[in-house]
DNA sequence: TTGAGTTACTGATCTGGATCAGTTTGATTT
DNA sequence: AAATCAAACTGATCCAGATCAGTAACTCAA
């Protein structure tokens, strides 16, 4: 009986979006006309928590990460891969404001979609409306996980979750060039730069993983989801 | 410009169920006739994450926590009062099962919606459909705050926060009785019980609070929220 | 090619809160 | 009223990870 749950850190989500698949060839055209794309480069602030939402936005190209911050500490709420969502809860009265912050980790695309248009559609068509709904819920659960790693699960196993998830659901091989700075790679594993630092050095030491830079290569994957499973 | 950003760990969500409110007499009684009222002792277990989820859930009166565990660990994302809808993620074809457990805080009252209706339901009425998003989003929003509390406060903060929301959103008076163990106080804060016991002790000390067994007095509701906010 | 700034890394220290090992209190049963 | 058991509380100890205070390496600009 001692079969612990596995909740994973994971912060990408796995969702295809498929919403816009629902709309008819007239919603769609009324889609493109109500919305512009915008290009931003790496670093810098898709959108601000708190700000005025009159847009729902929507990742075409890139990968970004959704946060909160209260001026000291930052909290990643997940990573978001390119054909997502952004900033669904401004279609609620209640939230005239977005309810997170967003940076682009990497150049991308942000297509935003006009809030009255978005709106409109989802009352005029319901299994867009469901759609929507399934959104939201994958991205709940998906937090859910998320937040039980980070307030559970000791450091060793959350650093091995985020690069398993990293080489899972973004790079798809076990080589790759991490876009992210060491800070940042702690500010998604909820620890300081120096303490990943030394856990990074440890994986390397066990080899687990090898690392040059900003390349990373998992080595023993079995013992790396070991790791984050009891860890 | 040292003006932090305030994230409340309260789990205590202010939404109003209005969804229902939007549905024609007709669909009502399809509700009626589809669900099912059923009645929880303290401490009983409403559902269990990973289970098959047949249907949605309202707790009609009562109050109960919504937590995951994984045999060690329990985290609790949010204490749910009366009038309030449960296991939404169901009705997403995506997730067959409840995405995490309730139990009853104190006797409860819950009605079970047959999933099928529910999904009928949000097909054939979008402004039904629009009131259930609203209340996922409110629900994000909420589990977003928690989640920087627990992972970004320390302990006096944390507990100051708890203790004001218990005041504020459940019980609305400055002095209440708990229905709640030292300890789920404890895991509702994302401590160890002894802890909290501890903490507890400081306040009553500090004439922050006045406590008599399960007895609560908030004394100086200011410092008390100034902790929540810096500590 | 020098210097200025940022990121990566290392070592030493500190500490918040967990854990462990009790005692006390209170509720319930017999 | 004695016995039993769980919850509340206390004190002592420990440790994971933060913090601080550096050095080293790696840009990029002039």
């Amino acid at each position: 009986m001692n079969n612990k749950t596995y909740f994973s850190g994971c912060s990408i989500s796995m969702h295809q979006c498929r919403c816009f698949d629902t709309l008819t060839e007239n919603e769609k055209k009324l889609v493109e006309k109500n919305s512009v794309s915008i290009s931003y480069k790496k670093g810098e602030v898709i959108c601000k928590r708190g700000s005025f939402a009159s847009h729902v936005m929507y990742l075409e190209s890139g990968l970004a990460k959704v946060y909160i911050e209260d001026g000291v500490n930052t909290l990643v709420l997940k990573i978001l891969p390119e054909k997502n969502l952004l900033g669904l809860a401004s279609v609620s009265d209640d939230f005239k404001t977005f309810e997170y912050s967003v940076m682009a980790y990497i150049d991308s695309e942000i297509l935003q979609i006009d809030i009255g248009t978005f709106k409109k559609l989802l009352v005029q068509n319901p299994v867009f409306a469901k759609e929507v709904i399934d959104i939201q819920n994958a991205n709940s659960v998906q937090i859910y996980g998320r937040f039980f790693c980070l307030t559970h699960k000791q450091s060793f196993g959350r650093l091995a979750d985020i690069l398993l998830c990293l080489s899972d659901r973004i790079f798809k091989k076990d080589e790759f060039e991490l876009p992210l700075s060491r800070k940042e790679l702690a500010e998604l594993s909820g620890l300081s730069s120096e303490t990943v630092i030394r856990m990074l050095k440890v994986f390397r030491q066990d080899s687990l993983i090898g690392i040059e830079g900003k390349m990373f290569k998992l080595l023993d994957r079995e013992k790396m989801k070991q790791i984050s499973e009891t860890g």
